[in-house]
DNA sequence: GAGCACTGC
């Protein structure tokens, strides 16, 4: 980590430091003001700045097929269009779909509507998420998941349910919002060749992008809706700081010392690792400050992060101290922290890169987009207004890109070919997505595909096969659904449906760096020789054995939020096997079949042992290594076959298993007969 | 002998 292990005492962060310069000339980000709780709701609902615009709205909406709807988070937009759309009868046929990026928007929305209609969530206004579907036959106004309307679509791909689907939060791109363009305005036009009842598609979208929605859109109008708006300051650094980390401790520690004792601050920084030792630093700084500076709690906030312990940037400091958080992207969309006076931001994330033609995960620290840089500043105007500091010039940002690049041209597209060719897309390979993705990126995936089975090349066109088929019909990575699909025929589905499970949540393992020891202790009695799947394999059992107790998983330091998790995709697995006729089937203790599985549905992914103990990865011959975190780090098997590759400061495989290399040829004798040879040659 | 941002079906 390059932050100085030996900060400058205290003293040194005089008031009117000369680190920033003040920025007059560019607008600050606005952003709008919560209504009353005390206020009755349906006044509130009229106080909201978008009930003026409602008839000019209703007048514009009733016309138009399509509308882009420009306007700041909390407008009210995203809680009224759907209720004005419906007082009015617009779209009354069917039913009206709002799409969240995010679960707990699209649950929290949703009651929020149902209270303003004073209905029970569930009647009028529901919600559907994965695992949760909180709707009715009465249910007109249907807030869900953007991923869940795509797998409906899979079912229904002319969406024929839904009279005005709402894509909200646009701007944040998404993968699936980003196909779901495709998927509407392809149901859109095809509803109206057939003659049905026409689609409605209103974006809704903060203030960009907003050229690229219309265009696509067939040039639609746009709506601007006006927001409540609080000014924020916007301050850049006089020079470029060669150490971010170091900058914002020097702001930080000047805000402290100059800002009345009662505002907030929220830092946005890159990782666990940095946050955590900034936390340290400034702690201990604290400690030794002048009487008239009061004290500070400083908050680290990250995604794994437990519960309870993200909870406590909600509570306010005691009296007389200031709230530090030390946050990563989460704070920027996900957790909405409430008295945030003082927006830090490094101009700094840590974000994935894809590169297609090694296949390639790259997780780097990069500089932020202005979209973003506006959204973290955005952060300190929700109640008041406040202020921004940016830990870098005016230049800099001025060379910032514009938009954060959209996820669809940064990830691995198997998942999202798979899913094109189950809803019936004719020419996936030149789907009309509204930021098409590199050819490489999109080739790379159909050749995945074609090597998982799941297509084939007719005249020319690539054809989705039975197989295929059906494993679209998975809510996982393709080559995790074909091992499914594979494993009656090595009579381990249950186990195999465990270990998939195991691998679709984060982690189901916690390691608290300070008790490294008693961790290793305790994993130690479900470790695999024949590696990680396995090992997850024998925690899960014994979890299960105890039927989940809260205490054995604190004992065994096992996540138990994450263990409940994979036994709901557990059981979402079995269903889609069932309706598939797969047989569940246990190999009992013979767990060579499970290896022997996993080898024939994850073949792409297989490593070499060489003669100078390195591991080369069979379908690129690249060098990779085994990462530490693995069972099997210390050993040195001479095929495994692996789940990831992540590169950090090596190229490491994660999540190992140990296979045959008679396995992997039996899988695919063509494409191994010619990589093996190469490999030994 | 490493360390992983954030979502979602």
């Amino acid at each position: 980590m390059p932050h100085d292990p030996d900060p400058p005492p205290a003293k040194k962060f005089k008031p009117g430091s000369v680190l920033f310069s003040l920025n007059q000339k560019k607008p600050g980000m606005l952003l709008p003001r919560k209504g009353n709780v005390s206020t009755p709701i349906d006044v509130q609902r009229k106080q909201l700045p978008i009930y003026q615009a409602k008839p000019q709205l209703l007048n514009q909406l009733r016309q138009l097929n399509n509308a882009i709807l420009i306007g700041e988070t909390g407008s009210g937009k995203t809680t009224q269009i759907p209720q004005y759309l419906y007082e009015a009868g617009i779209g009354r046929q069917g039913i009206i779909a709002i799409t969240q990026p995010r679960r707990v928007a699209a649950i929290s929305l949703a009651g929020r509507v149902a209270e303003e209609k004073r209905t029970q969530l569930g009647k009028l206004v529901g919600y559907t998420v994965r695992f949760e579907d909180v709707t009715s036959f009465e249910t007109k106004i249907k807030f869900m998941t953007d991923g869940m309307l795509l797998r409906e679509a899979i079912g229904d791909p002319l969406l024929l349910r839904y009279t005005i689907v709402v894509l909200d939060e646009a701007h944040e791109r998404t993968v699936h919002t980003d196909v779901l363009f495709g998927v509407v305005k392809t149901a859109q036009r095809r509803r109206k060749e057939l003659n049905k009842i026409p689609l409605k598609v209103l974006v809704m979208s903060a203030t960009m992008d907003v050229d690229l929605f219309s265009e696509y859109f067939n040039k639609s109008p746009v709506l601007y809706l006006e927001g409540r708006q609080h000014p924020i300051q916007i301050y850049y650094t006089k020079q470029p700081q060669s150490d971010y980390l170091q900058a914002a401790l020097v702001t930080i520690f000047q805000i402290h010392q100059e800002a009345p004792q009662s505002q907030d601050i929220l830092v946005f920084m890159t990782g666990q690792e940095e946050i955590e030792a900034l936390a340290r630093t400034c702690r201990d700084i604290a400690k030794h400050l002048p009487d008239n500076c009061g004290p500070m709690v400083v908050i680290p906030l990250y995604a794994s992060l437990p519960p309870v312990q993200q909870l406590r940037v909600f509570q306010p400091a005691p009296k007389g101290s200031r709230k530090v958080i030390l946050s990563t992207n989460i704070a920027e969309t996900s957790v909405t922290i409430s008295g945030i006076k003082y927006v830090v931001d490094t101009g700094m994330v840590k974000a994935k890169r894809f590169s297609p033609e090694s296949g390639l995960e790259v997780l780097a620290v990069q500089r932020v987009s202005k979209a973003q840089a506006w959204q973290r500043a955005g952060r300190a105007g929700r109640e008041d207004s406040g202020s921004c500091y940016r830990l870098y010039t005016e230049d800099e940002f001025d060379n910032l890109i514009p938009m954060t690049v959209p996820e669809i041209q940064r990830c691995n597209l198997a998942g999202v070919m798979l899913q094109l060719m189950a809803l019936g897309i004719p020419d996936v390979m030149n789907f009309d997505f509204m930021s098409k993705p590199s050819p490489e990126a999109v080739c790379s995936a159909v050749e995945h595909l074609e090597l998982l089975g799941a297509v084939e090349k007719k005249d020319g066109q690539v054809v989705l096969t039975a197989v295929g088929k059906k494993m679209a019909s998975f809510p996982l990575e393709p080559r995790y659904a074909k091992t499914i699909l594979l494993s009656p025929e090595f009579s381990c589905s249950e186990e195999v449906i465990s270990i998939v499970s195991l691998l679709s949540v984060d982690t189901v393992l916690y390691n608290p760096p300070a008790r490294r020891d008693e961790v290793l202790a305790a994993r130690k009695k479900f470790t695999s020789s024949e590696g990680d799947h396995m090992t997850l394999l024998h925690i899960y059992r014994a979890f299960k054995k105890v039927s989940g107790n809260k205490d054995w998983c604190r004992e065994n330091f096992v996540n138990s939020r994450n263990m409940s998790l994979v036994k709901e995709v557990q059981a979402q697995l079995k269903e889609i096997c069932l309706k598939l006729n797969l047989k569940l089937v246990s190999c009992g203790a013979d767990t060579g079949s499970v290896r022997r599985c996993l080898a024939h549905g994850m073949f792409v992914n297989a490593a070499e042992l060489q003669p100078d103990g390195t591991y080369l990865a069979l379908d690129t011959h690249q060098p990779v290594a085994i990462h530490p975190s693995s069972v099997l780090f210390q050993a040195k098997p001479a095929y495994v076959v692996f789940n990831e590759l992540l590169h950090t400061s090596r190229c490491y495989m994660r999540d190992l298993c140990l296979v045959d290399a008679d396995w992997l040829l039996d899988a695919a004798p063509e494409y191994f007969g010619r990589k093996l040879h190469l490999s030994k040659s």
